[in-house]
DNA sequence: ATCGGTATCTTGACGTCGTCAAGATTTATT
DNA sequence: AATAAATCTTGACGACGTCAAGATACCGAT
């Protein structure tokens, strides 16, 4: 037979990449079919393989989910990284800048973001996965203390990160910014600020986002009292 | 037999009131197994009846979560109203009770909350569900306008609910009031912040919420300008 | 070059799920 | 009392995730 699948060519009986196929169906189907008709066995289909299959790579549904959600949290990291770098470039806002990608980046793979925040079983105690979400909250960290009316320049504070935010004296200021960016995408993602768009648009949406939302935000941060 | 169900007495036949006890039962499971371990027939098995006995009710399975979601928005809106009128009682601020009511509501039932916003598919057509969802979205607006530095007493404002949003001068600040509380809530309850919760605790968490967050967000409004 | 071990994938099956069609039973209407 | 409507059961269907056992291909040691 040798047919051959969506993504990658089945030579014999075995695949060759069959864990880098099956995150590619995965993606697929939750681009084409939401969350919601997601399926294990309907990745293995596109993947030309048996069902049961892609035990042998992720052990279960969740195993996949979480290389998923792992992809979706380095997605949010390396677009926000990137925006902020582009920003300091063009001389505009970092946090305005990261702010947008969170939110463009959630918009141009809703399943993928679903996964991540979706609560559907994954499993957390995966080393990558943990890595990654550890990461992209850093960076969130990094520019709201960047933009913050006090510590400029500390650096080493930023390395600190697993290590007790408890008493972090800037903890309220860095939730917020996750709280607003995270919350906005959210209930945009799910349609929950849908019956706007019906006369303003998703791009108006958008817009007021980065230049009201985000700004109101800024204002509140840099008014925050550092002895607070 | 005449055997009894865990919530309604099985007399014959006919249940009674199956309705409300499929209701019961959904929210019985969403409390024990969560939103992952919901099943039709579980709940079906719950309330004594057969597994297509729900259909006669709620037609199907999205249906039954559509009923649970319109009771999660009237939950939320009964909370906030009854935290605003008790916050206007003590002297304290509306907004924050609000807040507090939100988040409060959402953590004492996750599973309600998460059939909500969870995106699990519900009948955005439903009357009941759309009217308690825009008596919810109507509530946070109200709050958000009296915080404001303006429009004081325009309470024909209020009343405009459905008809174009698009051009309000307001919206960002309700947007951002809403995404603030809807954030930190999706955050705390998917078990995004559970680092932090290690070393402060959820009630640090709570308190961080209410004393620092929404007074962040309060200013935020306040100094917001009118003629923006 | 071959052989044995191991990784990879298939086959077949199990229990559970949501849903449907058809029939049984109770309540309501006239 | 007879007929209509509402309510619930039975039985079945396809799809799902997962497991055990077997088939096939790769790979390093000899």
């Amino acid at each position: 037979m040798t047919r051959a699948g969506a993504k990658a060519v089945r030579a014999g009986y075995h695949h060759g990449d069959l864990r880098q196929a099956l995150i590619d169906a995965a993606e697929a189907v939750l681009a084409e079919k939401g969350v919601g008709g997601f399926t294990l066995r309907e990745c293995a289909r596109r993947a030309g393989v048996s069902p049961a299959a892609p035990a042998h790579h992720f052990g279960n549904l969740t195993g996949l989910l979480t290389a998923i959600a792992t992809l979706g949290f380095d997605g949010l990291s390396g677009a926000m990284d990137a925006a902020a770098e582009a920003a300091t470039q063009a001389g505009g806002s970092r946090l305005r800048a990261i702010g947008e990608a969170y939110l463009a980046t959630a918009l141009a793979r809703p399943g993928r973001f679903r996964v991540v925040f979706g609560q559907m079983g994954l499993n957390g105690e995966d080393p990558d996965f943990k890595q990654a979400s550890a990461r992209a909250f850093s960076i969130l960290v990094r520019e709201t203390r960047a933009e913050l009316p006090q510590d400029q320049g500390e650096d080493d504070l930023f390395s600190r990160l697993p290590p007790s935010f408890a008493g972090d004296p800037d903890l309220a200021e860095i939730l917020l910014v996750w709280s607003v960016t995270h919350g906005f995408t959210t209930l945009l993602l799910d349609g929950q600020l849908d019956f706007l768009a019906g006369t303003a648009g998703r791009e108006a949406l958008l817009k007021l986002h980065s230049e009201r939302l985000v700004v109101l935000l800024i204002s509140a941060l840099r008014s925050s009292d550092p002895s607070a």
